[in-house]
DNA sequence: ATGTGC
């Protein structure tokens, strides 16, 4: 296979930051300078950290010097108390990110959690539904049908009004928990009329959409003694790469898996991608400066200022941060069931009812405990065998129902999409071809309030899914089981 | 990622 396009320049800018590249056969390995200052300013007994780091990377695309730096910033973190990274890695998705983390970015750690490598956007994740409708019968209906879910994502026009109990159960247990709490929900409360089948779901949801939170780490406003919580936050989209996109099952590629995940071939389908807003925000920007404040006193901070969080030195702020990293996760679950569940009340409302059963929901922005050892996806999926993975496109292009394969030398992980290959500034600048052909969004439905949210995301923002899955197929990362085709994409 | 900022 041949090396990517830039090459050689890659490698010149990065010899200049002590880092050396090679590429073989579909993966980059970067390997890092051998000793540090970090070394010399305390004896960071046995364990050292990670010496590669590999990338999985499809071929002929180039890959910016920024997220390989970032990636062995990443890779070389380390605790001067034992904590340590076993193994980095990245999926074919990957870019630089704003926070100093390349999205696409797995690290797997012993002794250490790093907030920063999570970031904000914790449980970011993609949830697939499928539903007992035509594209054809979709389409005769579609004028009102968006009109109706314009005012659901843009307006808030309904009711997800939850007591103060309720809402804490929300950040404390997850959906089970915040099922169960919400048989006292407010009349009119949007999932008061489908618990029975909501909790028929919960086994579709990654770890049951439940972690172990305390909601004495939500925002005040959303935990109050008592009265009720109105939460402009919850059940909305969300900005950058967020959506809800309505899709049809174009191609089963495997058969026997589909019809055990309830797939069929011209069914509608619907994929929400989405995290926990604001509250991820809250938390994992507090934790990102706590980690910092938390680091020893007599040492100099590492140049990377990605801050990790030792066992060993602080147990109980490793326990916490985990405990408030679940928090938000429970808030991410139960945002992206909501919006399912306003987009699933209004198929019904417009066009009779129908079934729309959950296929799978999993986020992509989480630490996880797996195999003895942390492991930190920030924009992966996990992937483990027989797991449904859910990859979409951008809003032109194909989306992918996948079978996980497990394999351990990518941390059992996969891309969480296609991967960003133009800035959003680099789209809306002046004297940019902002034209429907050269942004590829001739035929795309786009619904947003916001004209430069299609330019920021439009299809030539991406690169061509294809490659991306081409490459994880053959690396033995996932399979394919079925392909979605989009028909309207919701952009907040 | 974020009612944002190159």
């Amino acid at each position: 296979m041949q090396q990517p396009k830039n090459f050689k320049r890659l490698l010149q800018a990065l010899a200049k930051q002590g880092l050396d590249v090679t590429y073989n056969d579909r993966t980059y390995s970067v390997r890092l300078k051998d000793s540090s200052e970090f070394d010399r300013q305390d004896a960071c007994p046995t364990n050292t950290s990670a010496k590669t780091a590999e990338i999985l990377l499809p071929e002929g695309f180039p890959v910016e010097a920024k997220a390989l730096k970032q990636l062995a910033n990443l890779a070389q973190i380390r605790h001067p108390a034992g904590g340590f990274v076993c193994k980095c890695c990245a999926t074919p998705d990957f870019h630089p990110g704003d926070a100093g983390v390349a999205i696409g970015s797995i690290v797997q750690t012993e002794g250490m959690v790093i907030p920063a490598a999570v970031g904000s956007d914790i449980n970011c994740g993609m949830r697939l539904h499928v539903a007992d409708l035509s594209l054809e019968k979709f389409l005769q209906k579609r004028d009102r049908f968006v009109q109706l879910m314009k005012g659901d994502y843009f307006f808030g026009t309904r009711d997800v009004a939850m007591t103060a109990k309720t809402s804490r159960a929300l950040f404390q247990y997850g959906i089970p928990g915040w099922l169960d709490a919400m048989l006292d929900a407010p009349t009119g409360s949007i999932v008061k009329s489908n618990l029975h089948q909501l909790a028929d779901e919960i086994d579709r949801v990654y770890l049951g959409g439940s972690m172990n939170g305390d909601w004495k780490w939500a925002p005040e406003e959303l935990v109050p003694d008592t009265g009720i919580v109105r939460d402009g936050g919850l059940a909305t989209i969300g900005g950058g790469n967020h959506f809800v996109e309505i899709q049809v099952v174009e191609e089963i590629e495997d058969k026997a898996t589909a019809f055990v995940w309830g797939v069929r071939q011209g069914q509608l389908a619907f994929t929400i991608h989405s995290g926990s807003r604001n509250v991820g925000k809250y938390i994992g920007g507090m934790w990102r400066d706590r980690a910092q404040s938390a680091w020893p006193k007599h040492l100099k901070y590492p140049d990377y200022r990605l801050f990790p969080l030792s066992v060993t030195a602080n147990p109980n702020l490793v326990r916490e941060y985990l405990q408030a990293e679940a928090t938000a996760a429970n808030y991410g679950f139960i945002n992206r069931l909501l919006l399912a569940e306003l987009l699933r009340l209004r198929l019904r409302e417009v066009y009779g009812d129908l079934a729309a059963p959950l296929v799978y929901d999993l986020p992509h922005n989480i630490t996880l405990f797996e195999g003895n050892r942390w492991v930190i996806r920030k924009g992966a999926c996990p992937a483990h065998p027989q797991q449904p993975v859910i990859i979409p496109g951008s809003m032109g292009t194909t989306s992918y129902l996948l079978i996980g394969k497990g394999n351990s030398e990518f941390l059992s992980s996969a891309s969480h999409g296609a991967g960003r290959v133009r800035s959003r500034f680099d789209l809306n600048r002046e004297g940019a071809d902002k034209s429907e052909e050269a942004l590829g969004l001739t035929g795309v439905d786009c619904i947003t309030l916001r004209e430069e949210r299609r330019i920021e995301e439009a299809p030539a923002a991406y690169k061509p899914i294809q490659p991306v899955i081409d490459v994880q197929i053959a690396a033995g990362l996932v399979g394919v089981v079925a392909r979605l085709k989009p028909v309207l994409t919701f952009k907040a």
